[in-house]
DNA sequence: CAATGTGCCTCGCAAAATGAGGGATGTCAA
DNA sequence: TTGACATCCCTCATTTTGCGAGGCACATTG
């Protein structure tokens, strides 16, 4: 996968998961990758900075839980200001889409 | 149109566009702004750059045409390499969407 | 006890779009 | 004829983002 067209789509994939209820980072890596097979493993250097920047805007909200076991895990949870942006991102990646399969053609 | 959405893409769309034909680069950005009704504007610092940067792995070509009033233009046209290079970039625009569909959801 | 898995994170680098700029020439109306 | 606008090429610094690599800590398992 071309990491160049990722660009931009880890917000909405981020909202689009957490709209499935609070996740903490490795769980969100291992549902990402789990989902697309393997196609696609969302890299730590990218989760984190975009989660914290969500988290900066309000458009997600953290908290610490501790398991059985003793550990901590991050969770993170979306925001009614995140559930809109979430809206309005689907609409722009919608209109991204149909505007570059305008070019492209449509799929074979 | 958010701007890191389309980071990657474009190169797909210019072989796209010039799948039709050659084309100039003033020529491309006004045939963009009037596909996508004013939408999508390509802007001038990513055009040339991705042009040239196509032209230097020979995916496209370039040559000079003169018009009738003397002026110059120059015109891209896709290379065989290119259209190679735009199938596969068309498989992975495939891949990528259905990927981000498949956590976004179905379109509403 | 060592290796692996879980779990958080940061940092330097590379790639790409933006916005602003530069430069040159045509057309057309006042 | 002059000034504005459109046509046409381009570059450059900045910003944003993902990647790769690394660091740290603790639990589980062989």
């Amino acid at each position: 996968m071309d990491r160049e067209l990722l660009k931009g789509s880890t917000p909405l994939l981020l909202l689009s998961l957490l709209c499935e209820g609070p996740m903490y980072g490795y769980q969100i890596i291992e549902t990402v990758r789990q989902r697309t097979g393997g196609t696609y493993t969302l890299k730590e250097g990218a989760l984190y900075p975009a989660l914290h920047k969500l988290e900066a805007t309000e458009f997600i909200a953290s908290y610490w839980e501790t398991q059985e076991n003793g550990r901590e895990r991050r969770y993170y949870a979306i925001q009614p200001a995140g559930l809109a942006f979430l809206s309005a991102k689907k609409k722009e990646w919608n209109q991204f889409v149909d505007m570059v399969q305008a070019f492209v053609g449509p799929r074979a």
